[in-house]
DNA sequence: CATATATATACTCATAATGAGTATATATAG
DNA sequence: CTATATATACTCATTATGAGTATATATATG
């Protein structure tokens, strides 16, 4: 079949923003319509790059600065077809930006990572929606495949939901998973709607799923390169750096075996000044020494684990 | 200033590939036009995702089946322009597929890696072209700069390309580096053509720096994921498997350790069979227990580094 | 003020992972 | 038979990591 050369079929490129602050030690991404959507808007072909692109708009949006950006993924997939007939080709980044409100406050639009994916978050143990609602669903799902099938699904469901060593980075796999077993509802794909699924809000769209890839990618990042620092004010206490890496790995860290590492990784400096006022001994504030990301190839906080 | 709803803009999507393979334990990347240029192709939007389209058309092109496929970047900058006035949004992508080649026959086409960046090739010691040309010319670069910018490009110069503890993964920072001090040619970009670049084949367009973001890509993920057995036969001795690992990292390993660790991690077993005719004690061969990688979130060759 | 409680910081210790090396086995080439 | 090449098995020192104890210094409370 000989294909002829035509003119490109109409394409609207879109751009997909996960756009991350800490707010009060807890891990928040920006969105719209009462959290159902992630910030999407038209590229917007007169910018000269696509990341320029993608800052001018996020910052229009925010009105604040975005520290650090980086592409996740492009989509391009058939469900993908706007009402007009346009192919739809849609490009997600990952942004971080500085912890933005007063204490207590609930910024409108903010909203925590955890309430998609509940399963997600051991900071203060085993979530209950595991045991609860999420494992048994999963099990259900091996157990209805014939023989062949059923190692299989065994395997990865085991790999990938061990409750004895959580493996945090392996979260978009394990949404993936639900997904496939038919526990997530995504809108959009080609797929039944779901009856009953498993708890968590979910988005229009694919968007839980970039979330979902937004979060994980951090959360492998945070291990080798400093960004978490993106996410934090200009002096900290090494007790705040480790909450945040805490809220965005989904557990808790040993705080000596942190300290250590952070220290000497020669990552901070001290400012030389001291909290006050917190209840409880006073701690040295620290500052990220941002030219070791030119000294030399700079690790990120490895995280040392902690048992309960 | 209003801006209204408008039609998109007309854009085509084009895929380009980094298409490696190991040949005679040398890595290869495939290339046209006398190794000018990536293969690269329009996205066919009859197909349903973009993972089945890059698949379709490089097996088309290579009429061998691809292993391994992932998503390296998307471009969509100014200065991909068509002539036809068209924006040009390209996705590239990594793909490995297994080696292919008679020992000794060169398949048009198929171009080393280090044709296009010589000073990465540590197997055989540290490359000529380092302190022949690409230091000296670096050198000159901070020398030229301002007492500010002089200790900012002497840190990046210095944490790019130690020599003392070379980091094969820092590669694609490596040809930025060049670029910024003006040591390579990029056609296509807002850039004055360079007089006297370092050693090293230029390739038209951006080619050789998605190439170079296809191998970084590469060389850090085999650390990781078990991704070189996609580039092996199925069955191989360890150190067959060593020296694939050693041609991608362009760097040579300890023996015994490499083989302590790609044992103690489960990811091969003993096929019953041994080599024969090599010269040498015969080895053992083993092939990927491919069981693994749903089992267990699965680690990739950790590279235990050698000294000389 | 005394004491409980919270947070911060300094060390110790056992084990595992890693880099480096020695020793030995078994083939081919002359 | 000997040189050479490759494969395989162990050993050893050092470092990295997980886990814990001990101590310091603030606020809150009776």
């Amino acid at each position: 079949m000989l294909r002829m050369p035509t003119a490109p079929r109409p394409v609207a490129v879109e751009l997909n923003a996960v756009l991350v602050a800490l707010i009060d030690d807890d891990p928040q991404v920006l969105t719209l319509e009462d959290g159902s959507l992630l910030p999407s808007g038209p590229f917007e072909t007169d910018h000269p790059t696509l990341q320029s692109g993608v800052r001018a708009w996020v910052e229009r949006q925010t009105h604040h600065p975005l520290g650090y950006v980086e592409q996740l993924y492009t989509f391009a997939d058939r469900y993908r077809e706007s009402t007009m007939g346009y192919r739809i080709v849609s490009i997600s980044y990952l942004g971080l930006t500085r912890e933005r409100a007063a204490a207590g406050q609930h910024e409108p639009g903010w909203q925590s990572f955890y309430r998609y994916f509940p399963w997600e978050d051991w900071r203060e143990g085993q979530p209950k929606v595991l045991a609860g609602a999420v494992l048994p669903r999963l099990k259900g799902w091996v157990e209805q495949a014939s023989d062949a099938a059923k190692r299989d699904r065994r395997q990865r469901v085991d790999g990938n939901f061990d409750l004895s060593a959580w493996n945090e980075e392996l979260m978009l796999q394990r949404y993936e998973l639900l997904y496939e077993a038919g526990l997530v509802p995504e809108a959009g794909r080609p797929r039944k709607p779901i009856a009953d699924p498993v708890p968590g809000e979910p988005m229009r769209y694919d968007h839980r799923r970039i979330l979902a890839t937004g979060i994980a990618r951090l959360r492998a990042k945070i291990k080798y390169r400093p960004v978490v620092f993106e996410l934090m004010p200009p002096d900290f206490t090494l007790g705040q750096l480790q909450r945040a890496v805490e809220a965005l790995a989904g557990r808790p860290l040993h705080k000596q075996n942190f300290r250590r590492q952070v220290e000497q990784q020669g990552l901070v400096e001290e400012t030389g000044a001291m909290t006050a006022g917190t209840g409880g001994r006073p701690a040295k504030l620290y500052r990220f020494r941002r030219e070791i990301m030119l000294e030399r190839a700079v690790a990120g906080s490895k995280l040392p684990l902690a048992r309960s």
